[in-house]
DNA sequence: CTGCTCATGTAGATGCGTCTACCAGCTATA
DNA sequence: TATAGCTGGTAGACGCATCTACATGAGCAG
């Protein structure tokens, strides 16, 4: 036992074998080295180093050509990458939308990085989420109104079209989509919008909700259209322009 | 230029040195090896084999001994790491609460595992609370009922106890604190409650909102009491036990 | 113009995590 | 009982990312 389970600091591939460990000791009753070199994807002569370094730290119980289990220690660490990689599937799938297999994919590459605070904060989604009638009703609000339909958000009926929203609460500002922009004219990004990969390409670029965009120069036939983003200039298609909804300040 | 900036996969510390260089030439408007070393926390000696790394996938100007710039493909790069960056950052402080200090270092260690997908599913969450203000009301309100005090929260007038939600919503089951379920009894989570360290360790015990725990054993004074969860054995301090709300089904 | 100083680059080492190729030991079966 | 075949371990290599120690080079001070 190296020192308190609590202390240890793992490396992210050292979690994994942990985590591999659990599970396996967990559904099929024992871990061998080919079943842990299976799971991770990598090769058997892989495993066992790890499991040398696993077993000097004191996480599992290691002999030679034995069956591999956790020490209690082990559980300890187990357990926590565990449940931080449980909160982080819950909250991909149930609260963001993320189909199973990706949010897997992303909880078991975030599960290492999540800080105690984050957890504790994401837990406390839940726990709004779980308990307060009215938190369940934001859950639903939230996914009827991110449906993107056509690149436009589609709310229920009293929630209307983005568009009024925006314009209710602020009779300073008009919405506009970025196509619609005059060169020299800016607004903040209240919505992307678009699909895929448009949508991811947008994002990529910096265009978030509540950054501000300058419209630079438009295009002839509309279609480039050069805009700057933080200091920063670059161009999109008309198409991606269509999709992003602004506030303009009105004159 | 290796090929498309798109498709490049870099390791997580060429992302940090890409997203590093971005900022210092924003900021002092160049970038050298002194200060991308202070910057990262890493000598000097080893910011430059990371450098022709870089160069040679074509993401940065780099000539021995001259300012060290971005290429185009380096500035698309860059600009898309800063965006998931920046949206994980805004969803810890403004959604979860966490403190700036801490959402800068759990964004900057979760920017390299972010899909694409979950990225767009955190900006539809802000498309939501900018554009919907329903949005912005049930962000209030999960706020105020998240502010746990003394182990319980504290929801507001139109959200009451948790209790009373709770009870409203199914008469088949009655809300318990785990410290007061009789041996053999189980129950479903709701609310971990619990502050700080108790509730770090409660959680990373995998005491999760939704979690079925059963009762084992309970020791003469109270104090440890015994649950099994997830198929797993587990004892906890009376304190803990204390601030762990159940939904018990009625008898 | 000469040399000092500091930023930068190079060499070589370390640790991790992976690989391929090969070796050892157990089991099952002819 | 002998051995074929599977499982697991060992050896040696590689690439990444870091380090320390040392070499180089460029600009400024005299």
């Amino acid at each position: 036992m190296a020192s308190d389970a609590s202390t240890i600091k793992l490396t992210s591939a050292l979690e994994d074998y942990i985590e591999t460990i659990y599970q396996l000791v967990r559904t099929n009753k024992l871990a061998r080295v080919k079943d842990i070199a299976k799971a991770r994807g990598v090769r058997s002569a892989s495993v066992t180093p790890a499991m040398k370094r696993l077993a000097d730290l004191g996480l599992i119980r290691y002999e030679q050509r034995e069956f591999i289990d956790l020490t209690p220690d082990g559980e300890v660490v187990a357990r926590r990458i565990l449940s931080r990689h449980q909160v982080l599937r819950r909250f991909l799938t149930q609260f963001l939308g993320i189909d199973d297999q990706r949010a897997e994919n992303d909880a078991c590459s975030m599960e290492h990085s999540l800080s105690p605070e984050s957890m504790s904060g994401l837990v406390r989604l839940f726990e709004f989420m779980d308990n307060c009638p009215e938190g369940s009703r934001l859950l639903d609000l939230f996914h009827s109104c991110s449906l993107v339909q056509d690149g436009i958000a589609a709310c229920p009926d009293d929630c209307s079209s983005r568009a009024s929203h925006a314009k209710s609460s602020s009779p300073t500002e008009r919405p506009s989509s970025l196509d619609q922009l005059a060169p020299g004219l800016a607004g903040r990004v209240v919505q992307v919008g678009g699909k895929g990969a448009v949508r991811q390409r947008i994002l990529d670029m910096g265009i978030l909700p509540g950054v501000r965009v300058q419209v630079e120069r438009v295009a002839p036939a509309g279609d480039p259209i050069w805009i700057k983003v933080s200091g920063f200039q670059l161009s999109l298609r008309r198409a991606e322009a269509e999709s992003i909804q602004l506030m303009v300040p009105t004159a």
